[in-house]
DNA sequence: AGTGACGCCTGGGAGC
DNA sequence: TGCTCCCAGGCGTCAC
């Protein structure tokens, strides 16, 4: 499930692979891969040909390449979305829904879904940031991030704090796997109500968040299965290092009570019942 | 305005 | 063996 870090792989990979080409061709095989682009694949294939890609960009777990147009191709790869560089002579994979070939005739880029919550979509805009991307928060690991005012928005919520993680507008990047982890590191559980924590708490919270997402970026993002890999096709390394997510029913790594799992937002949260308490009243 | 529930998808695995 | 059901879950939309 790409999450910031399998989400910054893949775009280091589109860096390397394809900024500073110009596409040539563009082939749409599922119409749902672009259902974000509301005038269709048509005109989605007319706004991206010809054009030179200028540069990678993400924020969050979107994807963005800025075009010299001044439109940009955005991509999302919700949860089991590939973009990879390959040659074209390379077979053509199940649920390969997007081929962009390139002028040079070198490798070309293909969106590939199984289960096709994700998409590509060419919009207005792309630097600094495409308008339709404006909702979503800055990341952990964006230079920019402002970390009081971070501190401050969540402490006005009223929610569980995992939800608050959750929630693309107040902080991006951040899914069910890294939630779990940077929870566990924090010695908080998910339910804890953001408006009891304590600034040095939730602090101590984004400081956990940005360690095991960039921990994450150096080991190439999380694989499970072939979902998540590179643009190369390579897949990561980080699940060896999970903590929590996953591991329910195994010994906490820092006190060795077996994990807990539990139903949370129509998804399982796993943590430990030790260090990490459930609240007497939680969310 | 903030909050939370719902539906979109597919394949793999469990259970019968 | 073959069927059904459940699960994975990010995000846009909608209701309250």
């Amino acid at each position: 499930m790409p999450e910031l870090p399998e989400v910054e792989v893949v775009r280091q990979g589109l860096a390397r692979g394809v900024v500073g080409r110009t596409v040539a061709t563009v082939r749409v095989t599922r119409d749902r891969a672009v259902r974000r682009h509301g005038a269709g694949a048509e005109d989605f294939t007319a706004r991206l040909t010809g054009r030179t890609l200028v540069s990678a960009e993400r924020r969050g777990k979107y994807l963005w390449l800025p075009l010299d147009s001044g439109e940009a191709l955005v991509g999302h790869l919700g949860m089991s979305g590939q973009l990879l560089v390959v040659p074209g002579a390379a077979p053509l994979p199940r649920h390969l829904h997007v081929r962009v070939g390139f002028d040079d005739g070198g490798r070309e880029l293909r969106f590939v879904d199984q289960r096709t919550f994700g998409g590509l979509q060419v919009v207005e805009g792309g630097e600094p940031v495409p308008p339709l991307l404006a909702h979503v928060a800055r990341d952990p690991l964006d230079p920019l991030f402002d970390d009081e005012a971070f501190v401050a928005a969540l402490r006005r919520r009223r929610t569980g704090v995992k939800r608050a993680l959750l929630d693309q507008t107040l902080v991006s990047g951040i899914g069910n796997i890294y939630a779990d982890e940077a929870l566990w590191r924090a010695r908080l559980h998910g339910a804890r109500p953001t408006e009891l924590l304590t600034r040095p708490a939730v602090r101590r919270l984004l400081a956990h968040a940005r360690d095991v997402l960039s921990e994450a970026v150096r080991q190439g993002g999380t694989s499970f299965d072939a979902l998540y890999v590179s643009t190369e096709g390579v897949s990561g390394l980080f699940e060896r290092s999970l903590n929590a997510y996953g591991r329910e029913g195994q010994p906490c790594p820092r006190c060795g009570t077996p994990l807990r799992r539990e139903s949370f937002m129509n998804r399982s949260s796993s943590s430990c019942p030790r260090c990490q308490p459930r609240p007497r009243s939680g969310r």
